[in-house]
DNA sequence: GTGGTCTAGACCACA
DNA sequence: GTGGTCTAGACCACA
């Protein structure tokens, strides 16, 4: 679910600043409980992909759709400066 | 709205142990905001008629009928010793 | 103690939507290790008698009756079509 | 729970190499839920004090005794090299 | 028999 | 009305 929202960050879809749908409606469009999308904004929230302010809500890093990129071409195998 | 849930409590609909409907669910139920959902509970707290158990719930007391019958007389206009 | 419990639902005990004793329960009551009452509801799920909803719970399948009691007839050493 | 193991392990009642009870024994013991009982631990290995083997177990860390202790001190208000 | 991940909620502090 | 923390479980991979 982390990688999902990750690849809407680096398509441009979820752009800077931009909040995230809250933690109980990702649940809810996700079809998974809770938890798991708390789960998944922590995940985004240690890539640096997305901040989170207690009692407000969860917004896009303002670099984030370069650092998406990034780490989704990181996982595809390649090592980057390789 | 706290009225309202001792009314209940008072007329026998909710009953000692049984779980109070979530804070969410009253909000709703009710159409106000958590917050006044919240402040509903609290206040039936604080006069002994629910008990909550966080994270598990707010369960009706075990003699929150007599004692709901009881405030609510008090309330109706009379000043207890008159 | 697969045998065992299908038996329990060609019985009729187990009745169909009914949730089966969690994999931990069913351990401890038989007197096994986990990975014993593993097998047992991989095999009733392979042979179509419980549905698994993952960290939800196993259940008994709709037509479970039906199906264990043929399946039961079948290894009482007849052949199936002899 | 977290800091309160890391007490036990700063006092030494828990000392290097030992396993510590599996997080459902301590989910019993401290009267948590297991979820809550995985956040300890998390805590605790994030901190170096445990060592968590996948489907093992979860070991007290080799020089835990004084990460412990240094942890304990730096958040009782002093700078440490004061 | 362990830790890992998950369900489906709950109340709470804070804004 | 958000994220934070929690309850009380479940099945799963792996050793």
């Amino acid at each position: 679910m982390a990688d999902h929202l990750a690849g809407r960050i680096a398509h441009g879809e979820l752009t800077a600043n931009m909040p995230l749908p809250s933690e109980r409606r990702l649940a809810e469009e996700y079809g998974v409980s809770l938890g798991t999308a708390r789960h998944a904004t922590r995940v985004l929230r240690v890539r640096g992909l997305v901040v989170t302010i207690r009692s407000k809500g969860t917004y896009i890093a303002p670099d984030a759709k370069a650092q998406a990129q990034e780490q989704l071409a990181g996982s595809n195998g390649a090592s980057g400066h390789a």
